[in-house]
DNA sequence: ATCATTTTTAAACACTTGTTTAAATTTGTT
DNA sequence: AACAAATTTAAACAAGTGTTTAAAAATGAT
């Protein structure tokens, strides 16, 4: 898991588990020494900041949320497959860690997150090429000729918003932890089964 | 818009403002008063507390966002046709608002927002009937026969996500915030044409 | 073993936090 | 006008914030 134990890395590491529990607002340089079992001043010796670690941590977990995505969007399989596999990996990569996209979702909307950390984001998914894809794939009736934006987002919302909203969910259908997970395993199979008869009408 | 002006309600509707924008965590007693135009001794004079002044905030935020659907909810119209105008309210409501799903979500995964804040919400979905309904148009083969944890998952991830994203979304198509509202009342009608299709597969 | 460098520490810095106090002001009642 | 109550104010409180300092400890090279 850690690979790393030099000093700098353990706070690396304890400030991505904070940061993404409470995010930059929600938590102190101090708590995150003590997650990391450090003298406060070691934080800023290390990372000049809490904005400078808060940084070098959001890259981190942005690529992190990638990297999956990336690794199907690249796979030589027809689109289809490729949306199917991309749910799958999805829910499969948050249920590991399930506050990583509350945690993009909401410091993407919080202004003071300079523009240069956000602005790789687009270039990562864009060289993969999925959007060239699914334009062939309308073209050739493969696809159904939605918005491409809106296919993106579509997409984002049914395998992200389970994670995000897990305590609103969970107050309204009374359940604890363990059956909101049994819920999602059924949940993603809803979402796969919709998105593929959505997006790929020609079948059947 | 603001129909009371005594300085308890200059101060809970700044509040409103700053609390939904910033979260608990993000802000300031000082901020919520230099936004009221009011003394800082002045929020705990009329609310003993910034957290007894969020729990209000959450309160009144959240019987306004349950409000719509509550009424489409129990309207006398065919069950399909409801979750049509459920769809269309909720959009049109938090265009109008765009801050309170993002703001609701999350301060519904703090742990420290009392029990006693959350629980209302069921009673408040469950008085209106529509799981009862939903589970007779399953009976009589109207509705696709889901778990109705997720059909009710998919519904509101499909329409609050697109809010609560909106800064991640417009980071990776690169779109500034009309271009963005243009989006989303597009997204709107593809939302309408699956979740109808996925859920009342009976029209052909 | 000595010494320069790197790492770690405790303490302090100036500032902000939520909250309280006590005095000043406004208000309403007689 | 006089007085009591409610409201508003500036100031202060202790605790917490991000950050810096300077001394201590550990490290590595000679």
């Amino acid at each position: 898991m850690s690979k790393d134990t030099t000093t700098e890395a353990k706070i690396k590491e304890a400030a991505k588990r904070v940061f993404t529990n409470k995010g930059f607002s929600g938590c102190s340089s101090r708590e995150i020494a003590k997650e990391a079992g450090m003298n406060v001043a070691l934080v800023n010796y290390y990372f000049r900041s809490k904005e400078q670690l808060f940084n070098v941590v959001f890259h981190t977990v942005m690529d992190d949320f990638m990297l999956s995505m990336k690794d199907v969007f690249r796979m030589k399989q027809p689109l289809e497959t490729k949306v199917r596999l991309f749910i799958e990996r999805e829910y499969e990569f948050i249920t590991k860690h399930p506050e990583i996209p509350g945690f993009i979702v909401s410091e993407m909307n919080r202004c003071e997150v300079g523009d240069s950390n956000k602005q790789f984001i687009m270039d990562e998914i864009a060289e993969t090429g999925i959007f060239e894809e699914m334009h062939q794939a309308q073209i050739t009736g493969e696809m159904r000729k939605i918005d491409l934006f809106s296919a993106t987002l579509i997409l984002m919302s049914n395998c992200h918003f389970p994670f995000i909203a897990k305590g609103l969910m969970q107050e309204i259908h009374q359940i604890d932890d363990e059956k909101y997970a049994q819920q999602l395993v059924l949940h993603k199979q809803y979402v796969i089964e919709m998105m593929i008869g959505y997006l790929f009408p020609a079948k059947k």
